[in-house]
DNA sequence: AATTAATATAACAATCTGCTATGAAATTGG
DNA sequence: CCAATTTCATAGCAGATTGTTATATTAATT
């Protein structure tokens, strides 16, 4: 005997309510529309499911265990329009985002945090790599959402970018550096110190290989390469060694005040930080909802350093 | 957000079985009809429920989520239709049976017993009372059936009877009475000895009085009164008090070999022991099956009966 | 590239759903 | 005990939904 599952909810609403009428409110529906269905199920049942001739009206045994069903089906059901719900409004579901390493651990990961404050069933699911890895994982559908550095030209390719942070990058060292003290500071200073080499496949890589050739250096002194941005920071702390390093990342570290940035113009990148994402992708709301928050997050970075500089130089 | 339950019901069946042909299969529809449900239901949604373009199909999250929930549904789904098909064969359910007090412990009690090895999810209630109680139990619904003596004219009145053992009454005793040693016992002699009053309200009391007038005592000595059967029993084998009881009363307690009845005729009552329903009662089939039981039982207990009564006469 | 298996779409008949209007029955209050 | 009121049942109808078969697309396989 199979049985409609639209009836046995509305057989445990009339239960549960303990009326057709009532019942039929709690529904939504219309009493005839109610009264009408349970007929047909006590037809095709053959078997009563209320006892005739009683007003409160009382269910049979048979007619209390269905609405028991009943009453599981209406509670599933209740869950999934609830998940539908905070589905559409992003509040739930999961969100797959690669990025480069030095930014997400520097800032990304804070943001994350944040997000799932005002949304905490939506998960995060973070993964690591370069612009080539995240562009073929989003293209295989294993993320979502890529947030890297990418050349400014580059774009098209069925892919969507949206810049969140234009490209800067800065000499590090820790807040204790000798170069710190000199008055006046000459870039090729920099080639006297030990060097941190950023990941391999990192356009940081880059970067650091360009700045040397402006500075005319046919070679620098790499001391430390291959550590995540904790290692690099770390070891950073405890030597002299420079590396470059985006300035938003340096500018996350400003509370602890163990590194910062040295008062040297480097050539600055034709790039620019930002979220990739595929152009036919049908965006989940939660997805949506992550990279508008990470959207915000970054304006309010741009306003920190703008201020945050604003009151060096006063103070200088 | 309001879903119809059977589309989720239909959306687990596809994910669970891999596939919108299997899925079709499982819950005995065609693939089309899977197929336009999953459609609509993503139209409606707004939001994809499977990768496309990709086979064997795989679900989004959203999809596996929603699925979940239909899976819930599904299995209640198949729960309701396993009660309903067990309660049409009356494999479950609640039978409420009421009887006459020494009637319900002697034979009835055991019967219940018998009857749920076979039915176990067969709940039974059981109350006590005498043949007006029980009457004004059946029509105001508070008990499914009756088992009681009824004097056999009183029928009609909106009830069905249903014989299954016709009255007969002995004087019952102990095993070791100082009756039972005599070689002809004159009936006249049971006024000798203290009598158990049966329950006020009990046939039985009625019948002990004519036993009485019968054998022209003006009274009798009753000893003990308004105790059960258990108590009457137990009263009895620590005494030589005779107390009347059903035939087959005395008969269930064979085995203990504690209490027997006298070999002496008393009159017996143009009554039987049987099932009172009322007549337009959709009788439940739990109810059927375990009416249908009971007359079994009794059948067996009449055919007992007759072969014990056999060996006894060979035997002397 | 051809074949195969699976899914999507189309068209149509039957059923079901919901509604409004109205009748019947049971409870309530005098 | 009868009238008023509440609640449930029934009827009729328009629109939505369901299921079917036939057929077209699409992805995987060889």
């Amino acid at each position: 005997m199979k049985l409609d599952e639209r009836h046995l909810v509305q057989l445990a609403a009339v239960v549960q309510a303990g009326g057709v009428t009532e019942g039929a409110a709690m529904l939504g529906l219309t009493q005839p529309a109610l009264s009408r269905t349970l007929s047909m199920l006590e037809k095709r049942l053959g078997e009563p499911l209320f006892l005739k001739g009683r007003r409160p009206l009382q269910p049979t045994p048979l007619g209390r265990a269905l609405a028991d069903h009943g009453q599981a089906m209406l509670v599933a059901s209740r869950k999934a329009s609830t998940l539908v719900e905070r589905f559409r409004q992003g509040r739930t579901g999961v969100v797959r985002v690669g990025g480069t390493p030095f930014f997400m651990d520097a800032l990304i990961s804070g943001m994350i945090a944040e997000f799932q404050n005002g949304s905490p069933d939506v998960r995060i699911d973070q993964s690591y790599g370069y612009l080539p890895d995240l562009r073929e994982a989003l293209n295989a559908d294993r993320i979502d959402l890529a947030i890297c550095p990418i050349d400014i030209l580059d774009e098209g390719s069925g892919m969507h970018f949206k810049e969140i942070l234009p490209g800067r990058n800065v000499v590090a060292c820790r807040a204790t550096h000798p170069l710190l003290l000199k008055r006046k500071l000459d870039a090729r200073e920099l080639l006297d110190y030990p060097w941190i080499a950023p990941p391999p496949g990192s356009p940081l890589l880059a970067d650091l290989r360009s700045l040397a050739l402006s500075l005319g250096a046919t070679e620098i002194k790499i001391r430390y390469a291959g550590g995540s941005l904790t290692s690099a920071v770390n070891y950073m702390k405890a030597s002299d060694a420079l590396t470059v390093l985006p300035h938003s990342v340096v500018f996350a570290f400003r509370n602890e005040k163990a590194i910062t940035a040295l008062p040297v113009n480097i050539p600055h990148p034709e790039r620019a930080l930002g979220l990739l994402r595929r152009t036919d992708d049908l965006r989940a709301p939660a997805v949506e909802a992550f990279s508008a928050h990470v959207g915000r997050s970054f304006e309010n970075l741009r306003h920190l350093i703008k201020r945050h500089e604003q009151a060096i130089v006063w103070g200088m």
